[in-house]
DNA sequence: ACTATATATCAACAAAGATTGATGTGTCAT
DNA sequence: ATGACACATCAATCTTTGTTGATATATAGT
């Protein structure tokens, strides 16, 4: 639980951080594929969302920052997933279904 | 509810109009401000927020935009007020509690 | 009608974010 | 060790947002 003590302008800032992380529908999209697919490497990724690979890098990287995805190295492949808890912190419970579905 | 059926890419430009409109700290903190003092007029935010007039035009034209807030005109006066359905049914209720403490 | 106040809107500019193509780095197979 | 692949990062550019100061509109009081 958020303490009242806690919201001063510090914290507004990392909610923007993490509001500017879901503020676009490419990295909605990418979120959604990753929670609903699982454990996903960029090549995959790339086909599945038509995007070029250094879009979807830069677009991974914003929401690594925010903690909203987490990477795992393994051989030549970088493995991206979801991070719910991360998310469910943020998000209403229904609007989590935009990447839980039931 | 949001039908998983509903998730689709329009969706999510819907919501990526919404997390934009949470992106930026002024703006949390003007919701924050309409959901704790209610009903305020753009003079009082004004001052409340440290902010010229014609910027926070501009801010709270993005929040009534995505219906997170609403205005009255009365008189010379537009008084703006936070929306919490609205705002609840995105942010999850720990998020909540950023604008409206228990 | 005139003036003052409250607010929205606009145009010019500045700043931040996104896209592109190229280059760099690490890993694997040969 | 060489070549191919997976990926990150970078610099240049383009696009979107945000800021500023000025102007426009509406209302209220005199």
């Amino acid at each position: 639980m958020i303490e009242r003590s806690d919201v001063c302008d510090t914290t507004l800032l990392d909610y923007e951080k993490k509001f500017k992380a879901l503020s676009d529908h490419k990295r909605l999209y990418i979120l959604r594929i990753l929670a609903t697919e699982g454990k996903t490497c960029v090549c995959d990724l790339s086909e599945l969302l038509a995007l070029p690979q250094s879009k979807l890098s830069y677009h991974l990287k914003i929401l690594l920052d925010v903690k909203f995805i987490s990477v795992e190295k393994e051989g030549k492949w970088n493995y991206y997933s979801a991070n719910p808890n991360e998310i469910k912190k943020i998000l209403s419970s229904d609007l989590c279904c935009l990447f839980y579905p039931e």
